[in-house]
DNA sequence: CTCATGTGACAAGGGTGCTTGACATCCCGG
DNA sequence: CCGGGATGTCAAGCACCCTTGTCACATGAG
């Protein structure tokens, strides 16, 4: 699962930890998921996109399957 | 989270098992998704819209928030 | 009745998602 | 030089996702 949360951060100049507190997650859990070691739970997707005013499948792209 | 998932596998007239196996999972965790016992992992939430040509979008909706 | 199918639920175990706390590095401002 | 924001990563811990295996119950076929 790739994603474009990283672009999308930058774009709106906020810090990984900023995000975070947006979501509410910690910094930690949005450095994760931008290098890749884990993917979000759908709740926490679902936030991702709200936030970003996207579609789940506008942000996150399955690799192969 | 709900989901739509009994009523789109009721639709297609298939067993909590035969959908566990197009989707590489278990009955016991289709069951689980459709009684609400808890949400399915991003990867999951993708199989299931892609096997039923959906959005994850039309299928899962944010009870709240 | 007997058997198969479908469903619901539980337990134990492994892997993942997310937390707080900490340490290191880099870059920039003073 | 020194401090602070931003990032990357690790460890320990808790909760959740998903597994296999099992038991129970209902229904319908033979």
């Amino acid at each position: 699962m790739r994603n474009e949360i990283r672009r999308l951060r930058e774009e709106r100049n906020l810090s990984q930890a900023a995000l975070g507190t947006e979501l509410g997650v910690s910094r930690q859990t949005v450095n994760s998921l931008e290098t890749g070691r884990y993917d979000p739970s759908l709740p926490l997707a679902f936030a991702l996109a709200r936030f970003f005013g996207l579609t789940i499948e506008e942000i996150f792209h399955a690799d192969d399957a």
